[in-house]
DNA sequence: TGCGCGATTCTC
DNA sequence: AGAATCGCGCAT
């Protein structure tokens, strides 16, 4: 039996949201009524107004401003003009905080993660914890977090050697 | 109003 | 290794 996870999931700290979104299920309904669904294999956690490898880092734009907002929200941007990025918001509202979704079983990367899911900045700010376009669902299965493996996130080095070390990416590696 | 660059991916 | 491609963030 799935369920539908809810806001208080995503109310937590960063890295378990993060850590626990593998496995889950990402679901996706496009216009036509077709579901699309995918397993979670990696993720990573962007964590307050110190991490300097974060969008939130910098303090609210007309961009980030979903991280500052409420939980359970999708934060979708575009990337090197090219591609979406799909995050969740955490922590209570006020505290700017996001995981990224790189891969889903079968689609390594966050760009092309998008594209499978047809996700763009139309479902940016979409509530995740109702049955919509976009939702995440837990159907039972349970991950051995022994088996979870942890590394630095992608592509930060920006952020300067503190930051980009943090091992703040989450990989369920008995997918691949 | 302009410019540099990015939570990437594809091709050469 | 280099291109694609464009909006954001900050400096003018």
């Amino acid at each position: 039996m799935s369920r539908v996870l809810k806001q208080s999931f995503y109310r937590r700290d960063t890295k378990v949201v993060a850590c626990e979104l593998l496995g889950k299920m990402l679901c996706r309904r496009l216009p036509s009524g077709r579901i699309i669904r995918g397993r979670i294999t990696e993720t990573e956690a962007y964590d307050g107004f110190e991490d300097r490898a974060s969008h939130s880092h910098k303090g609210p734009t007309s961009r980030n401003v979903v991280m500052f907002g409420s939980p359970g929200c999708a934060y979708i941007y575009l990337c090197y003009g090219v591609h979406w990025m799909l995050n969740f918001t955490t922590r209570e509202s006020g505290y700017p905080a996001a995981v990224l979704v790189r891969a889903v079983e079968g689609v390594d990367g966050p760009g092309r993660t998008t594209r499978h899911f047809k996700i763009n900045g139309k479902q940016n700010q979409q509530v995740l914890s109702r049955v919509k376009g976009l939702w995440v669902e837990d159907d039972g299965l349970n991950l051995t977090s022994s088996l979870i493996l942890r590394a630095p996130r992608v592509g930060v080095a920006y952020a300067g050697a503190k930051w980009a070390a943090k091992p703040w990416r989450f990989i369920w590696p008995l997918s691949r």
